[in-house]
DNA sequence: GTGAATTCTTGAATCGATTCATTTGATGAC
DNA sequence: GTCATCAAATGAATCGATTCAAGAATTCAC
């Protein structure tokens, strides 16, 4: 009968008539315990069900074996994606990930931030949303450094791993105009957000190249529900003002427009072809399955906590990489026609 | 300029002037300090930039400020949202929740209880996946209680949430027997999975009492993959064969099957309605919007939480109980012709 | 058999915040 | 002025694992 609400390292010494040191070593540097005592500790940890106390330890060795993570909002299909690749980079190194939900939520990142620094973490993997990069290089500054992640680094004060945006919008226009577009449109907002603005910037570029002018619908959000709006609004156009193409900044905003297309007739892509950009699950899994501009959702993750591990590791000698992706253009049904 | 990798209490005291006894109380009980003495401890702990260490804090005081929650796939829209409502209310107890994924993998489940263990969390939200009962009952009578999350506890051992099953699969069919349906079948499987069983059942109750017989598609996941190749099953059956109505046990199985259809040229729901379970996001986002069976997932991570505290708060008198929430049917297009 | 080299083992000191029995100080009653 | 009462402040002991200098045991060469 194990039981008893916690044995503890000196328990287990004692039962297997062996000195505290000996236990931690079993534990730490089993190879360095010769094999008598060690399948004796073995056994009485066994016996006594002795687990570790990972406050104790961390006390003592000042540090802990994990790491923080922040997102701007884990329902979010991409984030949870990044978050895995990342999990399984920490689990590599035998960390674990705590992760945290800013809900875009300056309080909140904060109050997480926080949370971090007491639990002294490792390091931090963060979508920043708002002003926390002084706190960060403060962060860094006491041995806590971090990488962002989907995020541009805009100094060499961070390592940080992204998807090149503007090469995206663009591969998105390119491909509308290579299926026969004359009158795209762009859809998505608010600017202020650094992808949207690229991926815009990016198609503006392309469709400038192309020859051909680029209709803007701007919107506040990149929500389904705005995406169904701007959809019921552009019906209502004229058809021959009507865009003949959409690249809407995100697939929750192209999903929204394929459903209002849908509702009210419109033929996809006959009509009006649609692109995306995420290529989350569900855009390949839509009745008309959505092209989309890929992001390499899990690598980003997994490169971020390696860079991570490398400064962590390697504190002095560490200099910071700014690791940027180049998206994919996945073609499907939406833009093309059969 | 803070900087130094870390002031502590001690020198937080020696700057104030005070005793260390007075600045852990200026942090955990103010009220019981002097306005004079506050103030002091206050501006010394914002000029070192003093952040506590939390593996001490805890060591000592013997209770970590946080739980743990082990969900079989955090890429599931479902497990998030449940997460999501489990986090609001750790966050309203001043605790952090530490999200883990098992990944419906025995072995991953395993290790993460035991970080959980080494972590002291307070106590832990599980959807279990392997064999994990005994463990829990260890763990609680170390003091670690358990809550667990869409199963109902079979013994009363455990408080539980979940959801009535049955009762959602007699609400789907019962509802496709209402718009019309005359040769509705079931898809899902694998039979093992509890939810699986009792959706089934409830439909096949319902179908019995209604008169109809029940066809049964069975597969051994749930994943939309698998959706579209029923999907063109059915669609090569004769037409007076192939079910007019399909239950489909959970929503990305139904927009698999939505897809196939979609693309064979069969209509929905005029040829075949499709009704899922779990009114994910995206049930509602598709192109054709998805009936569904909705379950509050929210509600069920904010009550599973709930239920933790109340067991973490008043170990002695704590009573078990079983929430059982009733599902609720989402009417949507694909079941209801206009 | 001796001394040197090597491998194991030991246990007291330590990490940093919290606790609580005790002391100090203030207030007021008589 | 004395004593009781209550509030505020003190600081040594403590939580449990790790560390590391020092000691014990073993091996090996000659």
């Amino acid at each position: 009968m194990p039981s008893g609400p916690g044995a503890k390292l000196t328990d287990v010494a004692a039962l297997a008539r062996v000195s505290v040191g000996t236990v931690s070593n079993v534990l730490n540097r089993p190879e360095q315990v010769s094999f008598d005592k060690r399948t004796r500790v073995l056994a009485a940890i066994e016996e006594l069900g002795f687990v570790r106390n990972e406050s104790a330890r961390s006390l003592r060795s000042g540090s802990t074996r994990s790491l923080g993570m922040l997102v701007l909002d884990v329902r979010n299909p991409f984030f949870t994606d990044v978050a895995l690749g990342a999990e399984n980079v920490a689990e590599e190194h035998k960390h674990s990930l705590i992760l945290a939900n800013s809900a875009e939520n300056a309080g909140r990142e904060q109050a997480y931030l926080d949370l971090f620094e007491q639990q002294r973490v490792q390091g931090v993997l963060i979508t920043p949303f708002g002003p926390v990069f002084q706190r960060l290089e403060r962060m860094r500054e006491r041995g806590i450094p971090s990488v962002l992640v989907d995020r541009l680094a805009s100094t060499d004060q961070f390592c940080s791993v992204s998807v090149d945006d503007v090469a995206g919008g663009a591969a998105a226009l390119d491909h509308l105009v290579s299926v026969g577009s004359v009158r795209p449109a762009f859809v998505g907002g608010p600017f202020t957000l650094q992808q949207v603005e690229d991926r815009y910037r990016g198609a503006a570029d392309a469709a400038a190249r192309a020859g051909v002018p680029l209709q803007l619908f701007e919107t506040p959000d990149l929500k389904f529900e705005r995406g169904r709006r701007i959809g019921d609004l552009m019906w209502s156009l004229q058809p021959d003002k009507r865009p003949d193409a959409v690249f809407a900044a995100n697939d929750q905003l192209a999903l929204g427009l394929l459903q209002s297309f849908a509702a009210n007739g419109l033929r996809v892509p006959e009509d009006i072809a649609i692109i995306g950009f995420d290529d989350i699950d569900f855009a390949s899994q839509s009745s008309i399955p959505l092209s989309s501009i890929s992001q390499p959702r899990q690598l980003i993750g997994e490169r971020a906590a390696q860079l991570l591990f490398d400064e962590i590791d390697d504190e002095p000698g560490h200099v910071h990489s700014q690791v940027v992706f180049t998206p994919e253009l996945v073609a499907r049904q939406s833009t093309l026609r059969r």
